[in-house]
This record gives structure tokens, C-alpha cells and sequence, in this order.
DNA sequence: AGTGGATGTGAACGCAGATTACATTTCGTG
DNA sequence: CACGAAATGTAATCTGCGTTCACATCCACT
């Protein structure tokens, strides 16, 4: 069953391709990942992408059905990173449930920081099939649940007051933390008195806001 | 050769059109709305908007270098919209200074919600050439001036405690409203647990969330 | 060995953005 | 008012794109 190629499947060297590209589906990817890094997403072409993978223009519609189709599954993987540097990020919290959220929080800002092209084509909503793809919504679902697990379990503890659901807490959080990832990735920060290289310091310390905020006692 | 004159063209102060539109910039942008609303921003060309006016693909040249600039001049008319709306917006909030700004950040979602190809422009990052416009910016400027002019004033009257720079709020504030215009333009409110009815009462209560836990006193 | 399914080729088709040479109209200046 | 320059629209054309299709090639399996 373990489709042994004779050829050497991964590969930054190309191998002596004679009809059969080893892997076209992993190389197109890959060649549209790197477009993406170069023009942006929204510049990605199917025809550019076989061009760098040298193959002929209608190949890559053997693996995928359409340009959409392509975007997505590139979508899914940052989508699964994502998912994976968050889970990571939160084991990093030491301590109480509201370090745990930021260092959660953090984990996604840094990571759509350092990753803009990956964090471009996860929410780039009109490149991608959202709807049709059950993996992006998964690795969604998943950072959600650690969010309210994380705030429920801060309730519980009284670093949080109940008074607001963990629903709302949890959605207020991802707003946030979406909205910073988007501001800097559409260029809006500047608008907002963000200087040129203080754009992770004023993230992460508006994050720390609303911890801050959330962290208070409730009124009374 | 001659084309057929006295057309309807829905405009009131069109004069006959022989050769030359009235104002075809004016009917271009008109057109690219109206094809926005239809498939997207991201679908509308340059050739239909020419087709729906009834002129020559190469015409709409003469009047935007290219396509991404009648984007963009779509994004200032809809920036200015979306300025003279949260400016109206500040005035219905009466009472406290947190009133104001709960007004205003209502006016900014329901504007969003009311106006989904409006909204999908103004935040367009790839369809639009942003650093280019110096009237969306100060569109947005404004946004973040009322925002900081009232968390300023909110903080003098003891509404707000002023531990946290007034920046750092107004920051936390539109982060949370983009974040939230977005999700729902994306379509990720519906994975965060929101039901596809109650889009609106989620956002709303969000915001009011976010300001409650601004209103609290400073921890002492 | 041979066959069928998977995979790649190459040539289309239609549409898009953009440019150019040319036609027509408008307008300012004498 | 005349007239030429500037503005504006046309038609043809270039390039590139997504997508399809008939055909070629190769791999796995009997």
C-alpha cells in the first residue's frame, strides 16, 4: 500500500523528471506558497505556478479542480499550522489561566507576524472556499475550544468574574486578537499611532489590555 | 457609426450622449458598485463596468490609470460614508463619554452590516492602493480621533481609569470593531458560536462587553 | 505482456487589464 | 467667431489568465 516511488519524493533538487512529476500536487503548493510570499495571494496564478514546477499549464488541474481549489488546500495548511502554534503556544503560559490566554493570544499574533503570506491566505476570504473545506474549520474550531477552555478554567479559578459567558469572553478575545492580526496585515496600524517597528510591541501590549481588563474584579 | 443617442442612462443631469458621456468617471464608479454588490468586490472588471455604461473597454482608462485606482476611488467614496456615519453615530450617544463610544462603535458595526460591499472595499487591502490615498486615510484618521477624543474624556470624568494610555484604549477599541466586521464579512462568526440570525445582537454585545470591562475601576 | 487508470502535454477558448493610434468633441484664447 | 489644443471615447491589439479537451505517456496490477 506505501507508494514507494522509485524517485526521490520530496525534494528542493529536482530530479530528472521524465514525464510523471514525482509529487505535483506537493510541488504546486509549494510553488504557490512562494508566489504568495512574492506578489501576495490575491496574485497567485495557477499558469506561474506550473510554470515554476515546469510543467504545462493545464497539469495542475489534474490536483486540483480549479484555482480555488489550490488556494484552499494551501489555506489548510496554514490553517493546521495555525492550529499547531497556538497549541504550542499555549503550554508556553506558566501558570494561572489568564497567562495561559495570553500566551495564547500572543502565539497567534507572533505567528501572523512571522508567517504574513501563510496569515494572508487563511483569512483571505475571497481566494478560499471556507465553507467547502471541513479541515479549515476544523484547526478554527480547535483554537476556539482552547480559548474557552482556557477562559472557563479562569473562571473557575475567580481570575475572571462570571458575570459574562465564556462564549462572549471567548469571542471578544478572538475579535481582538483577529482585528490586530488584520490591522497589521492591511496596514491600518500606522493610521493608529503604531510606528514603523513598534508593530509587535503594540500588539502584544493591546492584548495585555484586555487582560488586563478582564482580569478585574467584577463590579459589585 | 453612430451610436444610438438619448439612452436612459439613470442619470438625471446627463446630457445627450453622442461621443462623450456626461460624466462617465461618476457612472464608471456607479457601475463597479453595482457590480460589487452583485458578485464581490473582488469580481468586479474593469470591461463589464465599461459594458454596463455602455462605452468601450479602453474608455475607463482615460479617467483611472487602472483598475486597482477605481477600487480605490470606490474605497474613498465608501471611507467617507463610513466617517460621516460614526460621526452621526457619536451624536446619538447621549450621557457619559462610554456612551458616546458604545454610539459610535454600533454606528461602525451596523454600518458594516448594512453595507457588506461598502465594507468589503474600504477593507480590501489587495483590490485598493491604500498608502496612495490620503483621503481614505484621513477617513480613518477622524474614526481614531473621535474614538481618542472621547476615551480622553471618558478618563477626565472617571469613567475610565487612566492607568492605560488613552492610544492604547482607542487601539484596543478598533481592533475589537475590525476584528468583529471582519469575522462576520469572513464568515468566522458562525464557527465561534454565533447563530446565523443573531450576528448582530453577538457583535453589539460584544462591543457592550468590551466597554463594561473599560468602565470598571482600577485596581487599586 | 498487456491493459486501464492516473497523470502530463499542447492547443485551444473566452475573458481580463492595459496600451496605442486614431476619431470626435469641448473649450479657452485670440 | 475661429481655431487649435486638450480632453475624451473608439477599435484594434498585446499579454496573461483560468479552464477544457483530445491526445500522449507512464505506472500498477493481472
Amino acid at each position: 500500500m506505501v507508494k514507494a516511488k522509485t524517485e526521490p519524493p520530496a525534494g528542493a533538487s529536482t530530479s530528472a523528471r521524465s514525464y510523471h512529476h514525482g509529487n505535483l500536487r506537493r510541488a504546486l503548493l509549494e510553488a504557490a506558497l512562494e508566489l504568495a510570499q512574492r506578489h501576495g495571494p490575491e496574485r497567485v496564478s495557477v499558469r506561474e505556478a506550473a510554470r515554476l514546477v515546469g510543467v504545462s499549464p493545464g497539469a495542475p488541474f489534474r490536483h486540483f479542480p480549479n484555482r480555488r481549489a489550490l488556494m484552499t488546500a494551501l489555506a489548510e495548511e496554514a490553517g493546521e499550522r495555525l492550529r499547531i502554534e497556538v497549541r504550542k503556544s499555549i503550554g508556553r503560559g506558566r501558570g494561572s489561566p489568564l497567562q495561559r490566554l495570553r500566551a495564547l493570544g500572543r502565539g497567534y499574533l507572533h505567528w501572523a507576524m512571522r508567517h504574513p503570506s501563510h496569515f494572508k491566505i487563511v483569512s483571505a476570504r475571497d481566494q478560499i472556499d471556507l465553507d467547502g473545506s471541513m479541515a479549515l474549520r476544523n484547526s478554527i474550531g480547535e483554537v476556539r475550544e482552547l480559548t474557552e477552555q482556557t477562559l472557563a478554567e479562569a473562571q473557575r479559578q475567580g481570575e475572571v468574574d462570571a458575570v459574562h459567558g465564556v462564549a462572549a469572553l471567548a469571542l471578544l478575545s478572538r475579535a481582538t486578537v483577529y482585528g490586530l492580526a488584520r490591522m497589521q496585515h492591511d496596514g491600518h496600524l500606522g493610521q493608529w499611532g503604531v510606528g514603523a517597528g513598534e508593530e509587535a510591541a503594540a500588539m502584544t501590549g493591546t492584548l495585555d489590555l484586555l487582560i488586563a481588563l478582564m482580569r478585574r474584579a467584577p463590579v459589585s
